[in-house]
DNA sequence: ATCACACATATGTGATCACAGTACCCATCA
DNA sequence: TGATGGGTACTGTGATCACATATGTGTGAT
């Protein structure tokens, strides 16, 4: 059965099959839990989490309208597989309005916000020293999103979520085939001691920065 | 029966009776066809498509997870009312990625689209003088739609969808109730001659301050 | 006249079925 | 050995039903 995740659900939305089960899928996409090209079938869904194939149905078309997943040509629901260009542009858009968010934020983000953020990020440095994809991707998502929670922006975080829904496949896909050494040089710790000594531009750079270094993956 | 509206289909998406009836909604929320408040039932609009309750049921879920509709606390699905507060984030999202849509579709742009253009803000000026909101909004859409569709971005222009969705319903009732003069100075003008005389920045200025003239209508 | 209870209606949700495709596998034949 | 055929299982889609809940309305009693 779907427990309510940890992920925050969107405005108000009914507690439903459905919804939950849209919110448990949507938060292992981000997470990297599926692989592109990966079929995802409406009753092994349903059947994998114990419902009938309305929610399940509800859900997986729930997140094609995202662009999380995709039809095939003989209109399976598959994990689509992002091309260079558009991975591109996820990380484009994704640097463009996590700046925007970070900014927002700033001002709103506590002392205990900080160490948090700072616990996480040496869970995802051990996750890495590991060679841990899971972890790193799910500690990944933790460390920005607890920023960009802080922003209380409404508007723009269901974009951005709609962003890493796109981006958590390939990401997953290319963090397993260059390794975790590949990662390695994420700017976490910038972002934290931005926050630390207070530097707003710092802090949004720095956050640039760690987008952009997703790009550097491509090349 | 529901037929296939002028606008794009996100990525692909197999021709059903959902998807088109998906569309159609979509379109008529941009052009600001719903009111803020109103209930918009599933059995109700299956009977106004002439389908069964399921492709509306879907269709109204879709708009939902895009925000374009919401759930009353009473589980009913009705059009959001933006709060002030709301609105200025979504239009402030909106100058944020449309501007940078436009800096993309720039190159794009033929003398064939800036003719159509001009047609177009004829059309919207002629609606302006005979106070018609609806075809007001609808050559609005267009004009603003057929720039950005010029970008190939098939990331970011899912996005902005998603705010002319929110923004739409809202917008409409703002035009009904201040008059179609509140409107009246848009700097659609200025768009079509920046692109006339080649100039990107001028051209994004000019878009940036026609969704900033937005702003001006809450105060 | 006013309040309360009950019934009728309308809502979204979940389950189940039939249907039209598609894909894949295995047997059959050249 | 290879190709071709058919059949089986699986896919998403649409329709319909049962159910719980909410709303509104009218009727009854006080």
């Amino acid at each position: 059965m779907v427990t309510q995740p940890t992920g925050r659900r969107a405005a108000f939305s009914p507690d439903t099959a459905s919804t939950r089960l849209h919110q448990a899928l949507r938060t292992r996409m981000c997470e990297g839990d599926f692989t592109p090209g990966e079929v995802i079938s409406i009753r092994r869904i349903a059947a994998e989490y114990g419902t009938s194939a309305m929610p399940a149905r509800e859900a997986l078309r729930w997140l094609v309208t995202e662009g999380a997943l995709v039809f095939s040509d003989s209109r399976k629901i598959i994990v689509p597989e992002l091309s260079r260009e558009r991975f591109e542009e996820v990380l484009y858009a994704r640097k463009n309005l996590e700046t925007e968010v970070s900014r927002q934020a700033f001002a709103h983000i506590t002392a205990t916000d900080i160490d948090e953020l700072k616990r996480i990020d040496e869970q995802i440095n051990g996750a890495i020293a590991q060679g841990d994809i899971v972890r790193y991707m799910r500690g990944n998502y933790q460390f920005h999103f607890l920023i960009y929670r802080r922003s209380h922006s409404q508007v723009l975080l269901p974009l951005i979520e709609i962003l890493w829904l796109q981006y958590g496949p390939s990401m997953r896909y290319i963090c397993t085939r260059w390794g975790a050494s590949s990662i390695a040089d994420d700017h976490h710790r910038e972002v934290t001691q931005a926050l630390s000594s207070g530097d707003c531009e710092a802090f949004c750079q720095a956050i640039g920065a760690d987008i952009e270094q997703g790009m550097m993956l491509l090349s």
